[in-house]
RNA sequence: CGGGGCGUAGCGCAGUCCGGUAGCGCGCUUGCUUUGGGAGCAAGAUGUCGCAGGUUCAAAUCCUGCCGCCCCGACCA
């Protein structure tokens, strides 16, 4: 490609609504313009990109044994009342009336499309297993869109779907895809990491996501420093305390005033205790009924796993008025003893004696409570945030915290959907049974984004070479000057031939402009054409990645140029 | 949805408090010079000042309503 004639508009400054640096390099270096919130067009340069990634993907995917097909958009009702999404997956889903008051959505995710594909048209047990996959674009109305392409609402996705005859043969598709993630993003030079995670609202036994790891990113990771334990922090287990020391004598309740102490921290100066002597009780609205949460003072609530042990759909942070029923007074002051809502516990309290609680009274706290002496726990779980000073829950080592940006989610969804929307076979012994299913995203945007994330530096973007828009760009310092113009003509030419991808960069500019634009779009290798060298019949090669420079006759450059491109990809 | 902020040329911004008929830098056009890390000089073009009302002799500026965007939070595959 000439750039004289690409639809490459860079920029120099930096957009005043961009805050990652993913974000900015995106669209400085003419990659997306945004159109609305939460919704990008993709410029010629940052298609390119997309297409790389979504070919590596297609190769892995089809190497993996998917099929690829290319499922609607435009979904109806039935479908999602059939799985009974339509009620509880919330107002990401776009809904819409069409001219007939059809009641429809965009797809956010596919499973009830393609379950009821597969349904209507496999039968027996000879037909599976099968793994259907797309690369499409997805529609979720996001609360709030942020970060660019990271968090937005219209992106791609590749979304596969497997079906199986049993647990056994899910469990195999669920591991092909999981080695096929791994050569995937492997293969585009990200550092990442699989993670245990939590399935959300897509639902199913298991799952892992593909985090890249970024500072900048979204979601907490922990893993241990001694085995392969990884887990999204919301995800991350606390194990069962033993059986703590045999309980002193506590002294008997005492109830203290304590004005104005509500916090935590309030409460422990003013009663001269440490944060782990008191419970923090934490009154939630689950789908609308309130429910106490019992923690120490000095841990945090993880509301996934409150949400999980409860299985409600919304959990939310009681309003005031729900605290003063449930306690009978305002916030700041509620406890276990009296209160009422049900009434759920940390594992952390099982050994707790002698701990200070609020009274559900303004202004006052008991001292020398004690769980099960002087109040009564329906269930005990593990429901809080991993900390640091907590063993890694498969090994006791040591665990560690990073962040990352989930680029990819593999989940075992047994037969959540193929149940509710009857995806049967008969096996066999003709007899009927219900396919195990696993589905499979990857953000193709997102990715993309995420890489940037990873490789760049104050100049711009630098590609890995398998993603890179463009592997080499040629950069005659001056167009004007025909032996430079020529030389480098020929090298495009050559090079293009031989199946290269390269830039051309034959506009009329100053060579300090040219160079700010290619280290900007962060092609790998840049070939300079200047008097200087080429009076010797030399051209200079620079690698944007290390900065190394090989200064080569020009009959040489194709071979050492093919080379290194044999090697990055 | 709650809290905060912002909408002025393609981009980044000043001007708004204190009303007087719109400006800076970059980019863009033309010419000359320049030509290895975002050139210099000269001459230009580009604005319903987010939208709609209102106040006023006069509104980018004051008032009211609306819309859009960004940040924090709730939410989230």
């Amino acid at each position: 490609m000439r750039y004289s004639e690409m639809f490459l508009p860079t920029g120099r400054e930096v957009p005043s609504d961009a805050e990652l640096a993913s974000h900015q390099l995106m669209i400085r270096a003419g990659m997306i313009r945004k159109l609305t919130s939460g919704v990008y067009s993709y410029l010629p340069l940052g298609y390119r990109v997309i297409r790389k990634f979504e070919q590596i993907v297609r190769e892995e995917m089809n190497r993996a044994g998917a099929q690829e097909v290319f499922l609607p958009m435009v979904q109806p009702a039935e479908l999602w009342k059939e799985s009974g999404r339509w009620v509880h997956y919330g107002r990401e889903l776009l809904r819409f009336r069409d001219r007939h008051e059809r009641e429809s959505c965009l797809g956010p995710t596919h499973e009830e499309v393609i379950t009821d594909l597969v349904r209507n048209e496999i039968k027996t047990y000879r037909q599976l297993p099968r793994n259907l996959y797309q690369i499409q674009t997805k529609f979720r109305d996001e609360i709030r869109p942020r970060f660019g392409v990271m968090r937005c609402r219209e992106f791609g996705m590749k979304d596969a779907y497997s079906f199986d005859a049993d647990e056994a043969g899910a469990e195999a598709s669920y591991r092909k895809m999981f080695d096929a993630y791994r050569r995937i993003f492997s293969r585009c030079g990200l550092s990442f990491r699989p993670v245990e995670a939590d399935s959300g609202s897509i639902g199913g036994s298991y799952s892992h996501e593909f985090m890249v790891m970024a500072e900048s990113g979204e979601d907490a990771v922990v893993f241990c420093s001694a085995c392969s334990y990884a887990a999204n922090l919301e995800k991350a287990e606390i194990a069962k305390p033993a059986a703590g020391p045999p309980r002193e004598a506590v002294p008997p309740l005492d109830e203290v005033h304590t004005p104005g102490m509500r916090t935590i921290e309030e409460v422990c100066g003013f009663l001269q205790v440490p944060a782990e002597a008191v419970v923090k009780t934490l009154i939630y609205s689950a789908d609308g009924e309130a429910v106490a949460v019992l923690i120490r003072g000095d841990h945090e609530v993880n509301e996934t796993k409150v949400r999980n042990r409860l299985g409600c759909d919304a959990l939310e942070l009681a309003s005031d008025e729900m605290i003063l029923q449930a306690t009978g007074s305002p916030r700041g002051f509620a406890g276990a003893i009296g209160i009422r809502a049900r009434i759920l516990a940390d594992y952390s309290l099982l050994g707790m004696t002698d701990c200070v609680i609020g009274a559900n009274r303004e202004d006052y706290h008991f001292r020398h409570a004690s769980p099960e002496r002087d109040f009564r726990v329906a269930d005990y779980a593990d429901l809080r945030m991993i900390g640091e000073s907590d063993p890694c829950p498969r090994c006791g080592g040591e665990i560690r915290f990073a962040r990352g940006i989930e680029v990819g989610h593999v989940f075992k969804l047994g037969t959540k959907y193929s149940k509710a929307m009857r995806a049967v076979y008969l096996d066999r012994n003709g007899q009927e049974l219900t396919m195990v299913m696993g589905c499979y995203g990857i953000g193709i945007g997102r990715t993309v984004a995420a890489a940037i994330e990873q490789n760049h530096d104050a100049e711009g973007i630098i590609w890995p070479l398998p993603l890179a828009p463009y592997q080499v760009i040629i950069t005659p310092v001056n167009v004007n000057e025909k032996a430079l113009s020529d030389t480098a003509e020929a090298l495009y030419r050559s090079l293009h031939e031989k199946g290269a991808e390269v830039l051309l960069d034959d506009r009329d500019e100053r060579a300090g402009v040219k160079f700010k634009d290619a280290d900007l779009i962060g092609i790998p290798f840049r070939v300079t054409v200047g008097p200087k060298r080429l009076a010797e019949g030399k051209v200079e090669i620079k690698s944007r990645r290390s900065g190394e420079v090989s200064v080569l006759p020009v009959s040489e450059v194709e071979a050492f140029l093919l080379g290194r491109i044999r090697e990055g990809i």
